[in-house]
DNA sequence: AACTCCTTGGCAGATAATGCCAATTCTGAA
DNA sequence: TTCAGAATTGGCATTATCTGCCAAGGAGTT
């Protein structure tokens, strides 16, 4: 991982279908050792994969929300429990172990309010052992990128 | 936006680096009209974009941190003006507008630190008008997918 | 049933990916 | 400084893929 990986990722970051030709062209390098350093980051696990980003609203799905959630007991058992239940729901986009009073943080998908309450009562409580959950609703999204800062290479 | 756009946006969300044909292949298309309806969904801006998913910590960045942020003052163009600092600002990825006692969350990598303490006094505080700071350190993330749910066709 | 509109599938030329090999650059040691 | 070894690069040829065009199929309407 050397500075000219570091632009390769930045450039798939900002565009990732572009062709081998053009990233080649994008980092000055020719298409085949480009090519192989890409074939590297992938194989070691540094590119983890290619996604795309959806307009979630024209998709079907108009409502985003953060919930951070607190468990009652910090046993291994319950927590493995709890990551695997939520690990399992296709509503959970992301979910992070963070400091402070909360101990996850979860971002969640869904079609409207109805959706909500369902997901809340019958997909979240239904794991049980859940001591608080609060809801932040997304009216708005400011600034949304998948590219990194640049490091001093 | 059908069955079939929703199908292809999903399977480009589990990768979006696979041919067109794969992609025609994974929801009964052939190739022709799969491409078309993709660049349909591109053009419509249903698609905004597409991206890379990088491991931060072998990028350079280690330490990701959550930060939600209450404003002095709610006028417009004090919301303006804290709106485009954020988005100048290439360490933090996103920034939503949100309901609940802090206004915003963001979503930020720093290298460490060190970095981050530079990035609160100079980059955030520098800002002005900020009531509040408040800062959440992501320990490890249990799940983060791009794949939407699917809908009821 | 006939018409129209939208979508599809196949074909062909243009474009891109990728394995191989020689040439170059870089590194470390004497 | 000089040299040897290793890693990386660039070019080429083959193979695979993309993509515009046209005719055929299907759904909905009058």
């Amino acid at each position: 991982m050397d500075g000219k990986d570091r632009q390769i990722v930045r450039a798939l970051q900002a565009n990732a279908r572009m062709t081998n030709q053009d990233l080649a062209a994008a980092v000055n390098l020719s298409p085949s050792p480009c090519l192989r350093r890409l074939r590297n980051l992938e194989d070691s696990g540094v590119i983890r994969g290619y996604s795309v980003d959806v307009d979630a609203k024209a998709y079907g799905l108009p409502m985003m929300v953060f919930i951070r959630i607190r468990l009652e007991r910090h046993t291994g058992s319950h927590i493995q429990e709890f990551e695997a239940r939520i690990r399992a729901i296709d509503e959970v986009l992301e979910c992070h172990l963070m400091t402070g009073p909360a101990d996850y943080l979860l971002r969640v998908v869904v079609a409207g309010l109805d959706h909500y309450e369902d997901f809340i009562r019958n997909r979240i409580h239904a794991i049980g052992g859940i001591a608080s959950i609060d809801t932040s609703i997304v009216y708005g999204t400011i600034k949304k990128t998948g590219v990194f800062p640049a490091l001093p290479s």
